[in-house]
DNA sequence: TAGTGGTCTAGACCACATA
DNA sequence: ATGTGGTCTAGACCACTAC
C-alpha cells in the first residue's frame, strides 16, 4: 500500500473526522461516511476506501470498519462485493424510478408502473405559512411552491404541488421554470444537492379540491376528491419537502409501497 | 455458572439448532431464535439466555453471538439493556396497536389515533381462488374469509374483508364468530401463535363497492369507493393476510405509516 | 496471484443495573 | 460486588473478483 493510494482517504479523514467524538467509534466512522456522500465527497458509484484503508486511516481496527459499513450497507447507502470494494449506492438505479404514484400496469400483471409524464405549471414563492411549515421545519423561512400535472398513462391527470424550504434548494427557484418540465423533482434533488430521499410519511384525506385543480387535474368539483400527502426525509431523518396529489378517480392501482413497524 | 442456569439454554439449543448448517453462525443463530420465539419456547417479555450462556452452548463466540443479538433488536424481535439483559419485545406494547385504519384525532392535533370499533358480520371457507392466492400463497388450499365493520370515533364505517389461509390459523374457523367481536385480528393472531405482523404491502384502488359492502358501511352506492389493500407478513417475511377496506369519503386523516427503500 | 470483503475467535476494558 | 450488555482490537482463515 503505497502512500498515493491512501490520498484520498487520508483526505477525507481530514474534512470528516471526528464528526462527534463522544459517540462509539462504529457511529462516528457511518456518520463521517454518511456525511461525506451526502455532500459529494465521494460521488455516486464511487469506490469507497478498502477497510483496510479505513482501518490505516481512521482510528478503527478491521470490525470497527467493517460493522460501520455493514450499517451502511442496512441503510442503502453503500453496495459492497466480496473481491470488488465498496461503492456508493447508485442514485441512478432503482432510487431514480419515481417514488410516489406508482400506478400498475394492468397489461403486465402489475409487475411494472405505467408510464408517468410531468408538466410544470406554475412555481412561487410563500412568505405564508401553512401545513408543510412544521412538517418541513420552514419556521418563517420562504418556502418555494411548485404546482405540476402528472399525466399516467396518457390518461388520468394527477395535480401535485410541492413545498420546500426555499434556501435550502436554490435552484428551484433560480432555474427557469421550463427547466423543471419533466424533471422527477426528487431525483434533480438527488441529483444536486447529493441527498436521496430515503424513506416517506404518507397520509391520505378527503378534501373539496381548489379551482386550480378541478381545472387542470381530472378531479371533478363539487366532490371530495382523494387527497395523498406526503413528507419526504433524506438520509439523516431530515424532511426534505412536502406534497400533495390530488387523485381523481381511476381504473388503475397505485402501489403505496411497504411499511415496517 | 452453575448447570442449572444452562438447562434452558441447552434445551434451546437441542430443539432449534441447527437451523441450517450452510449459513453464518450469525445467521443461524438469528434465525434459531426467530424461531423459537415465534413458537413460544420463550414468551413475550421473558428473559433470553445471556451472551455468556449463549458462548457457552452454541458453537459461536461472544462477537457472533453480539452480532446475532443486534441483528434481533434491529428486527424489533428482542429489547436489550445493559445490565439487565435480553427480553422478547413485548407485543402487548406499541405492536397491539391498530396497524391499519389509523385515522388522526383532529381534536389532538394529529397526535393521536381515533378509537376504532370492530364488529364481525360474516365468516366463512372459501374454496375459489381470487386476487388474495397469490398474495397468501394460498394455492387451492382452503381460505377463511371474515367480513367485519370497523367503526371510526362513531361516524364512519370501513367494511373490511379478511383472508387467510384456513389451516394456518385453526382457531380463526373453530371459535364461534361471537368470540371474534370486537378483536383485533393481527392481535389474536400474534398472540395465538407468535407471529407478529412485522411488514405491510399497501395498495389504492378505486371500484364500484359490491352489495354487502354498500349495505353495512358507508360507501354510497354505484359511485366509485376507496379500496385501500393490505398484505400482511410476518417475522420471517411469510405472508400472513390480506385484507381489503372499502373507505368512504370521510374528513378525518388517514395515517399511511413510513415507508423506506 | 493479489486484493477485497465475509466470518469468526479470544480477550480486553467499560458503562450500567441490580442487589 | 457481581453480572450484564457495549465497544474495540489483533489476528486468523475463507470466498470471491479482477488481472
Amino acid at each position: 500500500m503505497d502512500s498515493y493510494s491512501l490520498e484520498r482517504p487520508t483526505e477525507f479523514v481530514r474534512r470528516y473526522w471526528p464528526p462527534d467524538p463522544n459517540l462509539p467509534k462504529h457511529e462516528q466512522l457511518r456518520r463521517a461516511l454518511t456525511q461525506s456522500i451526502m455532500e459529494g465527497f465521494w460521488k455516486v458509484g464511487a469506490r469507497l476506501p478498502t477497510e483496510a484503508d479505513l482501518v490505516a486511516t481512521t482510528p478503527c481496527g478491521l470490525a470497527t470498519v467493517q460493522r460501520a459499513l455493514r450499517e451502511l450497507v442496512a441503510d442503502g447507502i453503500i453496495e459492497r462485493r466480496r473481491g470488488s470494494g465498496s461503492v456508493v449506492a447508485d442514485l441512478n438505479g432503482p432510487i431514480e424510478e419515481p417514488w410516489h404514484m406508482r400506478f400498475l400496469d394492468p397489461t403486465k400483471g402489475n409487475t411494472a408502473y405505467l408510464p408517468l409524464f410531468t408538466e410544470v405549471l406554475d412555481r412561487h414563492i410563500l412568505e405564508e405559512q401553512g401545513p408543510w411549515t412544521n412538517a418541513i421545519e420552514s419556521g418563517t423561512n420562504p418556502v418555494v411552491r411548485i404546482d405540476r400535472i402528472f399525466t399516467v398513462n396518457n390518461d388520468c391527470r394527477i395535480y401535485s404541488i410541492f413545498y420546500a424550504i426555499a434556501s435550502r434548494f436554490p435552484e428551484l427557484i433560480e432555474l427557469p421554470v421550463a427547466a423543471l418540465g419533466g424533471k422527477n423533482l426528487k431525483t434533480f434533488i438527488a441529483r444536486r444537492y447529493h441527498v436521496p430521499v430515503h424513506k416517506v410519511k404518507q397520509k391520505l384525506r378527503y378534501v373539496i379540491p381548489p379551482a386550480e385543480v378541478v381545472e387542470h387535474g381530472d378531479c371533478p368539483a363539487g366532490f371530495p376528491a382523494t387527497l395523498f400527502n406526503v413528507i419526504a426525509y433524506g438520509l439523516n431523518g431530515e424532511p426534505m419537502y412536502y406534497q400533495d396529489f390530488y387523485i381523481p378517480p381511476t381504473d388503475y392501482e397505485l402501489d403505496l409501497g411497504i411499511t415496517t413497524k
